[in-house]
DNA sequence: AGAAGGACCAGTGGTCCGTA
DNA sequence: AGAAGGACCAGTGGTCCGTA
């Protein structure tokens, strides 16, 4: 494959131990929803299991529970350190390795291809025992890469930035192109998951406005979710589309339909 | 089709007022879970939408919160009338129609294609809105087809016996059989359907003992869930047909395969 | 300020069990 | 007893907002 091997590079001293890829999806209904302190250690506990469902913060707690350690630098490189919160990203381009407490696009795209394989595992388990089968990438999913040892994937992270992961799979040469422009503009990463949309909205058109057709189509693709924004998006442009084709009656086009321009033939 | 319009002949009484099938597929979050008294009356009211969420039970309530009618016998046949559970199902034979305060299968199936009606508008309605389309048979289905004054169907009802629809979709000679035996040997409506299991495990077994790609197959009955305790046979089958396999080496074959037999060569 | 992710919430799939 | 279905519950999809 393209993908580089980055993720032991970009982030000592914060990937977790690794080898201990058990088999256990779930089993029982342990729900593995348990944290510790701040960020939990990388040990497979799970301690208390603290049943708080449904409250409304206002959490009145006595600042660390237990495991009474009082270091936080963010430096060091030791086993047994306190889990710290990821390395933002920032826009890279292709290729490029992001340097100082930064991570970059292409390590990015290599923890959805992760996510993948996790998909896949689950679902091994899950034909063997004969349980159902998930063809998506769920809370399942992410718990089991959470067991996995592979705590610095989470869902809010992963359903952030499913868009710009679709644009790498339909269309890497312009998802390389959308990377440079916006790196050697400066732009920081928000721009650019935002700029990822106006791409993915033409692949849609391209398609009959179909983007759920679209992603099901992709291999990589179709385990992920269409972000809701992204099927607003493609409604909305699909609707201007009809109102200024029946507004000239004649033929539609992909590009720059807008609503703007293309209105004196 | 080869399927009778029972429903106006099999429930009169029981049958709500139809003609107000709107196109309101759920639009704002008013989930309507309430109901009135016992069971609801037709009217598409609403009311107060208890928010009971996660109690205990023990309610305390003061019989009725308002609209205190108060009669509730099962005769008469009037409009504005209190909703009735259903009649109960009967084994009958293909094209029966079930006598007296009874229902018979014909119209169990029929349920289940008005489902997918109810699925079809419903998926029509999405794609018109650029929401998420279901491809199955969901909650919003049931919502939906409650709304459009489908009073009889619900949702455990449909699960109950989804399984002996399948097999009047996979095998409707095989499934026609066991009804006419059923009905001959006078059993009840829950051993007719604990029997349907049997047929569909073999139909699983010849189909490499995948029972979701069995049910996908098949363009009916791909918007149902496979019953988990359908999928737990599969896999008990399975399980004992590897092991028959394993002990004496030679071929495998799917009828009378259940570990009994076929150990003498 | 820009960004990562714990934790929440409405609505889901699944079915038990109080009801008739 | 046999059966219909209201109502519950654990875990889901989705993402907000307190955090750093």
């Amino acid at each position: 494959g393209t993908h580089l091997a980055l993720d032991a590079i970009s982030h000592e001293g914060l990937s977790e131990d690794p080898a201990q890829h058990q088999d256990q999806t779930d089993a029982a209904g342990v729900n593995g929803g348990g944290r510790g302190g701040y960020w939990e250690a990388g040990q497979s506990t799970m301690k208390k299991q603290q049943q708080r469902r449904r409250k409304k913060a206002i959490v009145t707690s006595t600042e660390t529970d237990d495991d009474g350690d009082d270091d936080d630098n963010g430096g060091g490189g030791a086993l047994g350190m306190e889990r710290q919160r990821e390395h933002p990203f920032i826009v890279t381009e292709p290729g490029e390795v992001a340097r100082g407490k930064k991570n970059g696009l292409d390590y990015l795209f290599h923890l959805y291809e992760q996510c993948r394989e996790f998909l896949l595992q689950v679902q091994t388990i899950a034909k063997d025992r004969g349980e159902k089968c998930p063809t998506k990438v769920t809370n399942q999913v992410f718990r089991y890469a959470k067991k996995s040892g592979a705590n610095y994937i989470n869902k809010p992270k992963m359903r952030h930035y499913v868009h710009c992961y679709a644009l790498h799979c339909l269309d890497e040469e312009a998802s390389n192109a959308l990377r440079r422009a916006f790196k050697e503009r400066g732009e920081n990463v928000g721009s650019w998951r935002q700029a990822c949309y106006k791409p993915l909205v033409d692949i849609a058109c391209r398609h009959g406005w179909d983007i759920d057709a679209v992603f099901n189509a992709h291999p990589r693709l179709s385990i992920w979710y269409v972000p809701t924004k992204l099927r607003q998006l493609c409604h909305m442009e699909r609707n201007n589309s009809v109102a200024a084709a029946a507004a000239l009656v004649g033929g539609i086009s992909c590009e720059g339909s807008s609503a703007s321009g293309r209105f004196g033939v």
